[in-house]
DNA sequence: GCGATCAGTT
DNA sequence: CACAACTGATCGC
């Protein structure tokens, strides 16, 4: 929760995430996204007041945050005096003193923070420094080394002050799984259950906040069922969103909400009070999006927890983890580092200590930095696959390109393209075409070592007391425990919340929008409960165990499954591997591989993370190709261990390579050529002369 | 009756 | 037990 006060020391005349108290005379209003706890004041009389009586104070936010705020009567006195400002344009705005009409101009930039729908981190150039204030965050491990507008050419800009949002700021969080392992947990778990009968349906126990829209609109587009909410008006112009939930309650994914939600599960009905029209009660279970966390030494298990007979949670996190946030800050190397969030029981003072070591003051008062030319600027770090061959030029190049590209909007220009915004197409979710003509089936399992510290647990739950991810029945062939994953990130194009690999095309604003919901398709009544065509010519995996209780449908998502779940029928290795996940690189890698009639794949990867002493870390992975899919004959290889860098595992698999939220490419960065990769996956195949995948 | 604050809920 | 983020009760104007 924040405990941001709203205003930062190098630009006071600002006021960002709180409008109450001496806030409601700021120059300037910031709103990084539409949650209560960032919106203190903003409706207050003081701060209405404020608005009739000085004409040129703004709001500035994200378009999809003022159409979110606009939704609420309470907050339509802002409709004129928002200023949308789109995500990753540079725009000018002045902050005028209305007594003396003094102007200041600041350069305002905002950044997509992962958090929920219009969430935005805004960062700050004028003669006060650089700012970036992240607002509420979540970016996986290496995202923002993607965000072009933090660099200029090929470095990092210069940070003179960072607020954070600290939220998970504690080693005690060190690793909240990614999303995509989140997501993909619970759309097995969905799967599992509804496919066994039109009556079997989940509730998922979500709170009244923006941040679950990515959970529907995949769980919508995967099992071709809406899900069911109270309200959808906030939606209206997000036609994205928007076409995966409804209000008619006629389906098997429901994410309603009751004041009394719990007593209606235990009358066994939903908050919504739908029932089954011929008879046969339904059968339904709670997924309880939660934040689970693993220690630093802790390792990963399920992203599922059984919690009762019927009842589940599933982890879930709005907030960037311990790690994330170092990766984070540690890339930036801000001057200055303040945190947002104080949690109860810790001191401002206890907050900063853990940030210190992260920002560039400590490291230079720590180090001698030997300076010839100069203040140096610090080069980026390189990703092992992105080239950077003019390193040393980098270090004088004192008029990056980039300055080039970006397109600086004026004031007044800006706000045309809500216009633009507003009239945009919308771009239906097409249902995936003929998914057999997919190139090569490509599934990597990770493996987690059983982790014995689950910290994860609430005792809210009436059945608290049962076990924890416990397998009922044994995993027939390996012990592993694996988090259940498909391969369903691709092409799933939401602009806001999906799925989407980081070198997908970087989002337009505008395709989430339109001057009028279009038809009645959007809006309509019409049931969705039939299945998808996937799923009625079912491999559906046998999750269940024979048991007539299908209460206990399943076990945990920690229990092997039987069948790996690829929607690409990729039966060959039924049975073998048991639970999959592909990163959006992989599968980019394999398509691209495909395309160049490379005929194997990787199957499985395990991961390993060794600590050393010094919090440095390596990572081993260890890719087992299946020898079956080998054009080479070769078997030998199988378990073969590469020691990769950390950053180019943690982009395979540990750190959530693709988000649902738009990271631009990297300044600089390519994607591998298709020749270069092939040779790659060859070298892996037949063991030899893997150096040269770190010589790259 | 409204808003600020605190307590309670999930 | 903690956690986020909401809803509801209470108090003061």
């Amino acid at each position: 929760m924040s405990s941001f006060l709203g205003r930062m020391k190098e630009y006071p005349s600002i006021s960002i995430d709180r409008f109450d108290r001496d806030n409601v005379s700021a120059k300037a209003y910031f709103l990084s996204h539409c949650h209560k706890d960032h919106m203190k004041g903003l409706r207050a009389p003081l701060l209405k007041r404020r608005l009739a009586c000085s004409l040129k104070v703004y709001l500035y936010c994200s378009p999809v945050t003022k159409e979110l705020l606009l939704t609420s009567p309470k907050y339509a006195f802002w409709e004129n005096r928002i200023r949308p400002i789109e995500v990753d344009t540079p725009t000018q705005i002045s902050l005028v003193d209305e007594a003396t009409g003094e102007k200041e101009d600041v350069l305002i930039t905002l950044l997509p923070a992962g958090h929920c729908p219009g969430s935005v981190m805004f960062l700050f150039q004028g003669q006060n420094g650089t700012v970036l204030y992240t607002g509420d965050f979540r970016l996986a491990k290496g995202e923002v080394a993607r965000m072009e507008l933090l660099h200029s050419g090929n470095r990092v800009k210069e940070i003179d002050s960072i607020y954070l949002d600290t939220t998970f700021c504690d080693p005690k969080y060190f690793q909240i799984p990614s999303r995509e392992e989140c997501l993909y947990g619970i759309l097995e778990l969905v799967r599992s259950w509804i496919t066994l009968s039109p009556h079997h349906v989940v509730w998922l126990n979500c709170k009244a906040a923006y941040g679950y829209e990515y959970l529907f609109t995949n769980l919508s587009e995967e099992f071709g069922a809406k899900v069911h909410v109270n309200k959808l008006d906030m939606f209206k112009n997000m036609p994205e969103i928007l076409c995966h939930v409804t209000t008619n309650s006629r389906t098997q994914i429901h994410a309603c909400r009751h004041p009394s939600n719990e007593e209606f599960l235990r009358g066994n009905r939903l908050p919504c009070g739908m029932f089954s029209d011929d008879g046969v009660p339904l059968r339904i279970i709670s997924i309880k999006p939660s934040t689970m966390w693993f220690g630093e030494r802790t390792r990963k298990t399920s992203v599922i927890a059984r919690t009762g007979d019927s009842s589940y949670r599933a982890c879930f996190s709005f907030h960037s983890s311990y790690s994330e946030i170092k990766d984070f800050l540690s890339y930036i190397q801000p001057m200055n580092a303040y945190p947002n969030v104080i949690p109860v029981g810790k001191a401002v003072a206890d907050v900063e200590e853990i940030l210190k070591p992260l920002c560039r003051s400590f490291s230079e008062s720590s180090v001698i930095r030997y300076k010839p030319l100069g203040s140096l600027k610090r080069t980026r770090n390189v990703n092992l696959l992105e080239k950077d061959e003019d390193g040393i030029e980098d270090l004088f190049d004192d008029y990056p390109l980039t300055h080039l590209k970006q397109k600086i909007f004026r004031d007044n220009c800006c706000w045309k393209s809500e216009e633009n915004l507003l009239s945009a197409k919308c771009e239906h979710s097409k249902p995936r075409e003929n998914p057999s003509a997919s190139p090569v089936p490509v599934t990597t399992t990770v493996n987690f070592v059983e982790c014995e510290e689950s910290n994860g647990e609430e005792d809210d739950d009436e059945e608290a007391d049962a076990p924890l991810p416990v397998p009922e029945h044994k995993p027939s062939e390996s012990g592993a425990r694996s988090v259940v994953c498909t391969d369903l990130a691709e092409n799933k194009l939401d602009n806001c919340m999906h799925v989407k690999s980081a070198a997908d095309v970087v989002p337009k604003w505008s395709t989430f929008f339109k001057s009028a919901v279009e038809g009645d398709d959007v809006l309509d009544n019409e049931n969705h409960v039939e299945r998808s065509g996937d799923d009625k010519n079912s491999q559906s995996p046998k999750l269940i165990s024979d048991s007539d209780d299908d209460s206990t449908h399943i076990s945990s998502m920690n229990s092997s499954q039987s069948t790996h779940i690829s929607e690409q029928g990729s039966q060959g290795w039924d049975g073998q591997a048991d639970t999959v996940l592909v990163s959006s690189q992989e599968r980019r890698a394999a398509e691209m591989a495909s395309v160049h009639r490379s005929s194997f794949s990787i199957l499985e990867g395990d991961l390993h993370e060794e600590i050393l002493p010094e919090g440095q870390s390596t990572v081993k992975c260890n890719l087992i190709i299946d020898a079956k899919q080998l054009p080479f004959g070769v078997s030998k290889h199988q378990g073969e261990v590469l020691d990769l860098t950390k950053a180019e595992c943690a982009r395979k698999a540990d750190s959530q390579s693709s988000s649902d939220f738009e990271i631009p490419s990297s300044p600089g960065a390519e994607l591998p050529h298709p020749s270069k990769l092939q040779y790659l996956y060859q070298q892996l195949a037949t063991g030899d002369a893997i150096t040269a995948l770190q010589q790259d």
